[in-house]
RNA sequence: CGGAGUGUGGUGUAACGGUUAACAUUCCUGUUUUGGGAACAGGCGACUCAGGGUUCGAAUCCCUGCACUCCGACCA
């Protein structure tokens, strides 16, 4: 992509009504742009990180078996109330509207309910499970305060995958598969030392769940954490003296975090409700046994924002960043260096990197204050004192490190 | 949903109740410049969130609404 040609443009200060530094930072560099509380529109930069996002997530549900689908954001109220959470006096952050001859449906919020219903048409026996379905797709939560940026809007994308199976046991051995997909998830997204498989109370419907949480300032979560076993107890959980689950530790470190994903078991509570059954081997009706696995991607993205950013700007990981390598020319309009910034993107591309050419006349000092905001893994510099020296400066966002080499060196750096 | 605060060019700020609402930045034109947000010159851009009131006179005081932010509660 050519800097010149991209739309959005960095800028020096932040909108004065945004205070979360994961916000400030996108909508500075040009990755997200706030259309009013809690509700954000991705732009070019930002879509990127979103789509890198969704695919670590899709490869890992994919890979567990789930398979991809894409339920309706319109609610049946019907459905709601058979399990007792249409009523605002239950579930009070629903957006209702009403359709023009006067029926009352929602917004969805999650989708326990439609997909329950909608398996009811195609799970009939014990052949036909277990069934795993996921989706990426908008939720609307009518949240009585939005704040913190990203990560906790109105109107904001989620992974939801629900498992079906025809008993606990099958259930469980699921469970904990979803719960190494996890780890994997926040692992490639660069988060993973920082995300705790933390145990929580289960919720309103749940006997038990477990949050993925990620331990930042920004959080709102207090979270008690054994680092031997990396794994953390919530705060919420009341009673008995928190320890850890694993080695019984009771020296355990506070600290804030993010929940960046939960999963669920949500037993019977849904399949019974509406009414979601099997024949098994020996023709016995049986009731399907559900979990509920989420992950938000714009609390990730916003949490990624948060844990890494320094003063200069953000720092993405090599695996969410929207580009792998800002291509930064100085010198631009003379024709030899433009000529050989021009060639040197090309070949980029050929080997199939994802590259952001700044390609704009405009100073030094700007190029790279736009770089450091922007956040990308490696800045090439090309000039021409570089180029006269047949040498090209690569510098790591991460660490800060400059090294000077020649293009070959380069190509092997971006392990090519 | 309780409490508090704030709304002024695209952005960030200023202006005692008193001229034509100021400054910086962004943006446009030109010249010079080119390794850490350049310099100079010229220029565009706000009926001060909306509506009402007080006053000879309102960005400024009062009322209503709306929006945004913060603290708390809530968060399947």
């Amino acid at each position: 992509m050519l800097q010149s040609k991209l739309f959005t443009k960095t800028r020096k200060e932040a909108p004065k009504d945004e205070v979360a530094l994961n916000a400030q930072l996108l909508i500075r560099a040009g990755y997200i742009h706030k259309e009013m509380a809690g509700v954000y529109s991705f732009l070019p930069l930002g879509l990127r990180v979103m789509n890198k996002i969704s695919n670590i997530i899709r490869h890992e549900m994919n890979a567990i078996g789930g398979q991809e689908i894409f339920l309706t954001v319109l609610q049946d109220k019907n459905l709601w109330e058979k399990t007792d959470r249409w009523d605002d006096g239950k579930v009070d952050n629903w957006f209702k509207t009403k359709l023009k001859n006067g029926t009352e449906i929602g917004l969805g919020s999650t989708h326990e309910e439609e997909l329950t219903a909608l398996m009811r048409d195609y799970i009939r026996s014990w052949r036909d499970l277990p069934v795993y379905t996921y989706q990426i797709q908008t939720k609307f939560r009518n949240e009585a305060r939005a704040k913190s940026g990203i990560m906790r809007g109105r109107e904001f994308l989620m992974k939801d995958l629900y498992s079906f199976s025809k008993d606990e046991k099958s259930h469980a051995e699921f469970y904990e598969k979803a719960k190494q997909a996890y780890v994997n998830i926040f692992n490639r997204m660069g988060i993973g030392e920082k995300t705790y498989i933390t145990h929580a109370s289960g919720g309103i419907f749940s006997k038990y769940s477990h949050e993925f949480q990620t331990t930042t300032s920004a959080g709102e979560d207090i979270i008690h954490i054994c680092e031997k076993c990396h794994i953390a107890v919530n705060a919420e959980i009341k009673g008995e003296e928190i320890a850890c689950p694993i080695c019984t530790n009771k020296d355990l470190k506070q600290d804030k975090a993010v929940e960046v994903g939960n999963i669920f078991n949500l037993g019977t509570r849904f399949s019974e409700a509406l009414d979601l059954t099997y024949q098994d081997e020996n023709g016995e009706k049986k009731v399907v046994v559900m979990g509920c696995y989420g992950i938000g991607l714009g609390r990730v993205m916003g949490t990624i924002v948060e844990v890494f950013a320094d003063e200069a700007g953000i720092v993405w990981p090599e695996e969410v960043a929207p580009y792998r390598v800002h291509l930064v020319s100085i010198g631009n309009d003379k024709e030899i260096v433009k000529k050989y910034v021009d060639q040197l993107y090309s070949k980029l591309l050929e080997h199939n990197i994802e590259v952001l050419y700044d390609d704009r006349d405009v100073r030094p000092g700007e190029k790279f204050a736009d770089s450091d905001l922007i956040g990308i893994p490696w800045r090439i510099v090309v000039s021409e004192k570089l180029m006269s020296e047949k040498m090209i400066e690569m510098k790591n966002r991460k660490t800060g490190e400059v090294k000077k080499m020649d293009e070959k060196e380069m190509l092997k750096c971006l392990k090519i």
